[in-house]
DNA sequence: GAGTTTGAAACT
DNA sequence: CAGTTTCAAACTC
């Protein structure tokens, strides 16, 4: 505990890049090595050491202590992640050591949350190190792995885990009793009661975890799991969205809470035909509700918050990183970055707005493939852009931007570390069996410490 | 401001 | 996965 405690403070400390981490995805790749498909069609469960598949209709397959093998059961989409037993010998290669990219958590959005598939693929990791058996590192988590995470920190992976018990599992809503109901929702803010609001909006149509209440419904709840109180995991959880959702992940992302980002800067859009509800729409892409624009039909707000998040969830669906910022943040320090995706011009030669990577103001990378490119280093057209000069109104702008958001400076890493903060604290309240308040308490409290470090490197880079 | 061009997103 | 269609922004006149 301890350890962990020092490598996510040793990450907000210096923003470390490469932390430990038992993710999803890669027990997933390891899967994928082991020759299980586990992306057969709408239809995606698996079993495996450490994880527990659950949702309605499926058997529950279980691990194979004996066989340590792997079955499929296609009936239901969802997982679950608990720590693989104690005495199951890490027969796999394992991987702890995971860097990846920015990624990004669209506003007001559970569904990284919630849909299982966020966490199975995207964002590479590399394989490497060792097999915790004691349960998961949680680090450098991305938000399908805050999930994952949070998940399995649950140590109780009896076989009373079964479809039925999940099946017959209560939200939390009807666990709690209602006085605790109460002061969790006081406690957890105004995102719990949003998120509820929405999974009551989102009703039977959901076709999210559970039909009664799918952000909840995540959390290893349940008669048989209650090892760890419901308001912690919901804490943490909602924590950590609160955390990801308030910060700078995306340049765009407003906190559900209110805006810290000036939404009038925002540019307008003009869609027509789409409802604002597809990534044509460059509010939508960005994570932003319209406001100010000129479109037509538009649901990209908060009076069509059912339909924009099912419009979320396919966009997520089709592409888990279709929300992710397409330009890539550079080297600490450098405000050039790089398009994730590439782009691939034909006509434009990279040299007008059409192209993603010239309207971004970087170059094009060997990741474009682009067609008769002149956006590169050494192109005759490209050094006499206007933004080619540290002192042109590109880099004048992005320092100014940059002055501006002090909070820049809550990167990714930085979320990460704190939400690891927050679930080391809650494990070691766990494990000392502590009150439900006092676990309470002292997450919050952790919390306090995290936000004081971060404000002093706040002050600390803005005084300097 | 209308029409054209462009390339990303969506679809088949 | 490649080809086609749809879409909205960028651009031109």
């Amino acid at each position: 505990m301890s350890c962990l405690k020092e490598q996510n403070q040793r990450s907000l400390d210096n923003g470390s890049e490469t932390s430990a981490v038992y993710s999803s995805e890669n027990y997933v790749r390891h899967l994928r090595t082991l020759d299980v498909n586990i992306d057969s069609g709408d239809h995606t469960d698996f079993s495996v050491p450490g994880v527990m598949p659950h949702g309605s209709g499926g058997e529950w397959s279980g691990y194979s202590r004996e066989a340590g093998s792997s079955r499929m059961d296609h009936h239901c989409t969802n997982y679950r992640f608990y720590p693989p037993p104690h005495d199951a010998e890490p027969s796999l290669p394992q991987y702890q050591f995971a860097t990846h990219g920015d990624f990004v958590l669209p506003q007001s959005s559970p569904f990284h949350l919630m849909n299982p598939s966020l966490a199975n693929n995207s964002h590479l990791s590399s394989l490497g190190g060792q097999w915790s058996s004691e349960g998961p590192v949680h680090s450098n988590m991305l938000s399908g792995e805050i999930y994952d995470a949070v998940a399995s920190i649950c140590p109780d992976s009896k076989d009373d885990h079964g479809p039925e018990s999940y099946r017959k599992q209560e939200t939390m809503a009807e666990l709690m009793p209602q006085n605790q109901m109460d002061s969790s929702q006081s406690a957890n803010g105004p995102l719990t009661v949003y998120l509820q609001h929405l999974d009551h909006q989102l009703g039977e149509n959901a076709t999210l975890l559970s039909p009664t209440c799918p952000l909840l419904a995540c959390l290893p709840l349940g008669p048989t799991t209650a090892s760890f109180p419901p308001t912690i995991w919901s804490s943490l959880v909602l924590l950590a969205l609160d955390t990801a959702t308030t910060t700078c992940l995306h340049p765009t992302f407003h906190s559900l809470n209110g805006s810290l980002w000036d939404s009038k800067s925002k540019k307008p859009c003009n869609c027509t035909k789409s409802q604002c509800l597809k990534l044509y729409c460059d509010c939508f892409a960005n994570g932003d509700v319209c406001s100010n624009c000129n479109c037509i039909n538009c649901c990209n707000n908060n009076e069509h918050e059912s339909e924009r998040y099912k419009a979320i969830k396919i966009c997520l669906d089709r592409n888990p990183e279709a929300f992710r910022p397409k330009i890539g943040n550079g080297k600490l320090g450098e405000i050039k970055g790089r398009h994730n995706k590439g782009c691939n011009c034909k006509r434009s030669g990279c040299l007008k707005n059409y192209c993603e990577c010239y309207e971004a103001k970087i170059m094009c990378s060997s990741t474009c493939k682009c067609v008769g490119c002149r956006n590169y280093e050494d192109s005759p057209e490209r050094k006499t852009m206007v933004w080619d000069s540290p002192d042109t109104t590109f880099y004048k702008k992005a320092k100014c931007d940059k002055d501006k958001c002090p909070l820049s400076c809550i990167t990714l890493d930085v979320v990460e570390a704190t939400c690891g903060c927050l679930l080391a604290q809650a494990e070691e309240a766990e494990k000392e069996g502590y009150m439900l308040c006092q676990a309470e308490k002292m997450i919050l409290d952790e919390f306090g410490q995290c936000l004081t470090q971060i404000v002093r490197s706040i002050f600390k880079s803005t005084s300097s």
